[in-house]
DNA sequence: AAGACAATCAACCGCGCAATT
DNA sequence: TAATTGCGCGGTTGATTGTCT
């Protein structure tokens, strides 16, 4: 099955976007609302491919977006939320109002990435980097491989100022947060987390093993995933984490 | 002052998925 | 059912800016 080009290439304009550019994506986009991007810079009198003017939308000119430096709670939010879901910058920058999945991204490969491995912590597997005997051994089990937690292991939630992850050894994390299964929209195969298909939603809720991430980040139901538990049960669900040795669990919860 | 190098981030690319034809 | 289209995502690139020597 081919695949057309997204726009006519030879016509389009590529690189920075100039002021004239930004001002008349703005102005269309006003009048009209986002609509169909394929059709729009054609509407709006740019030579651009729609591809280019919703990205330049989304993480440029939009009005509710947030410039500047991330705090060092938005960090920490990233943090947990990277932790648990891997590389899903949309559904982290979902949690985060004024960020884009590219501004989450870059910050991520260019500061937290570093901090992480500064503080002895694989930024992949959110582990302590194992030492030279690691190489020759298999390699470890994925970050979302998990274990049932007891509320007996929860330390309190850190003071506030104190960030919980910079200890080294604690793991920062929401324990009211569950998981379910992506929705048939997700790109890519979600942590492995619930290893069978998800049974009907009133089995689920009384299923150990089929538990939300979602909802208790604060998503609302069917918005990332195809999970429609009712609320109330939701609540009743538990974190399922893998500890390594020595590591303790700090409650920290993503919703302020 | 100038060149080399590093860091940053806007923009591009290719792909997967769902919807449409 | 297969082909096509459009959107959105994650990974990568490259231009710009900052810092060091």
């Amino acid at each position: 099955m081919g695949r057309s080009p997204c726009c006519e290439q030879a016509h389009t304009n590529r690189g920075a976007w100039n002021k004239e550019e930004d001002d008349r994506l703005i102005a269309y986009i006003k009048a009209n609302g986002e609509g169909c991007w394929r059709s729009l810079p054609k509407a709006a009198g740019l030579l651009r491919c729609g591809k280019s003017c919703r990205l330049r939308w989304m993480n440029y000119l939009r009005p509710d977006l947030k410039r500047g430096n991330f705090t060092s709670q938005e960090d920490e939010i990233i943090i947990n939320l990277h932790a648990l879901l891997g590389n899903k910058w949309s559904v982290i920058a979902a949690k985060l109002p004024g960020r884009t999945d590219n501004e989450i991204k870059n910050h991520w490969n260019t500061h937290i990435k570093r901090r992480l491995i500064d503080r002895g912590l694989d930024p992949k597997t959110h582990r302590p980097i194992k030492t030279t005997a690691a190489a020759v051994s298999p390699a470890p089990p994925p970050a979302h491989d998990f274990a049932v937690v007891s509320s007996n292991d929860i330390d309190a939630a850190p003071e506030e100022g104190q960030s919980s992850t910079t200890s080294g050894d604690v793991v920062n994390l929401d324990l009211s947060i569950s998981l379910c299964l992506p929705s048939s929209r997700s790109r890519t195969a979600w942590p492995e987390v619930a290893t069978t298909p998800p049974p009907p939603a009133d089995e689920a809720a009384a299923s150990p093993t089929t538990i939300c991430f979602c909802y208790h980040l604060g998503f609302r139901s069917g918005e990332v995933c195809s999970c429609h538990i009712a609320s109330s049960k939701r609540h009743s669900l538990g974190l399922y984490m893998r500890l390594e040795e020595g590591q303790r669990i700090a409650n920290y919860c993503v919703d302020s």
